[in-house]
DNA sequence: ATCTGGTAAGTAAGTACTTACTTTCAAGGC
DNA sequence: GCCTTGAAAGTAAGTACTTACTTACCAGAT
């Protein structure tokens, strides 16, 4: 009857289960949202009763804050733009600053797309977890890229312009890629170029886009338009 | 007993309450999804009996294709890209080209946040009418965006870059901005501006982003980078 | 009188969660 | 070694409620 799931029948160990248990959810959850999944599913997929869920996490909903809770938090490799790109922002090398927070952020994503439908969910189901994970991480890339942004502005590398537009031009392009492969077009019939590409790219836009022009050349041509 | 929702308790015709009925059924659907939504709900809110739900709609599934189909299809102000651009493109105003497109974008998910929500919720739970608006209006964008963009390139305007990459930049930037106002930042704290603004900025980066340096000035500053 | 908008009261199959029970297994006395 | 013991891993079969969808029946306007 048992279903088996990779180990064979066998019982397991606390702590050895609850982690199954988690890793199943997190799939299911992903998959088919958080009421579109039933918790009896879950116990089949773990290939346990019902009830070994329920003695796992009280409830359903436990079970979803401590998947969030995991993958958000604690969750093994977590996504650190600062630590990434500590060496590039002391070489104030700009191209090295987006292009390797591009990648790594894409890199993330199609290693665990998992999270991003996680959150998307979360997101238009109104779990409030997916708040908390957008004031504790998303808030921090804007404050921690805007002010990089501004410094270089100060020091007149790039243009004018509200430092929070410019990351959410850099964000958007990024995101969207990522979207865009997990999600609408998974078989990537509109595009299809790797992270390295998409990251280079991504960078050579957005840096054209914001670089001021350098001081010598001033008189230069179309692009010295002022808004 | 009866809800009344909005019209007294009167007896319709039956057009009239196959649209009142899909009228709410949109609004509750886009809030909570399909599975998240229950026939009884939709009843309630039409101020009907569940029965009359289904005389309308033969099955809970007909009534969601009924909606992605009239706000999709034939939603009354469908967003046209090819009519909004026809003029700026005759022009070659690249400038109004991008920003009439970003404004009218921004605005109709802004006017129109459900829609939004509707299309995340059918790519998340892989309802094919997700995909179906996806191969009918995001391919006919990135065709008509990027056959223009090849224009401008073969004329010397834009830079040489896969167009499908500078549609993806441009749309990124875009949607994501109306994801962050719709989704993630209703509240607008990390970056509140009007959709013109918004609009302007995005064209501004991706416009000087892709723009090739004029001809008189080839020997010109860092930007000859090539790739 | 009959067609149309409408309902009350179902049904069968889920749903999250519980209860009462059995199996496994490692430690510790003999 | 071998047996007892007790806690933890496990289950089958519930409960109380919700779900999509149906049936059988009204009432009023034309």
């Amino acid at each position: 009857m048992s279903t088996n799931n990779g180990v064979s029948g066998a019982r397991m160990a606390g702590e050895e289960r609850r982690l199954q248990i988690l890793a199943i959810a997190v799939s299911l959850f992903s998959n088919r949202g958080f009421r579109g999944t039933t918790t009896k599913e879950i116990a089949q997929a773990a290939g346990v009763s019902e009830a070994m869920v329920f003695r796992h996490f009280a409830t359903k909903e436990e079970l979803y804050a401590a998947i969030l809770d995991h993958k958000a938090c604690a969750g093994g490799e977590a996504f650190e733009p600062e630590t990434l790109a500590i060496d590039a922002i002391a070489r104030k090398d700009d191209r090295a600053v987006f292009e390797t927070l591009a990648l790594e952020a894409l890199r993330h994503h199609e290693h665990d797309p998992e999270f991003q439908r996680l959150l998307l969910y979360s997101a238009l189901e109104k779990h409030e977890l997916a708040e908390m994970f957008f004031d504790q991480f998303v808030r921090r890339v804007y404050k921690f890229l805007g002010g990089y942004i501004r410094e270089r502005q100060r020091e007149g590398a790039f243009i004018e312009m509200d430092p929070a537009i410019i990351v959410r031009c850099f964000i958007g392009m990024v995101m969207h890629q990522s979207l865009n492969n997990n999600l609408w077009d998974p078989k990537r019939r509109l595009l299809n170029i790797s992270n390295e590409a998409a990251a280079k790219h991504f960078t050579d836009i957005l840096l054209a886009g914001i670089t001021a022009p350098s001081p010598q050349t001033k008189d230069a041509p179309a692009r010295s338009r002022k808004g």
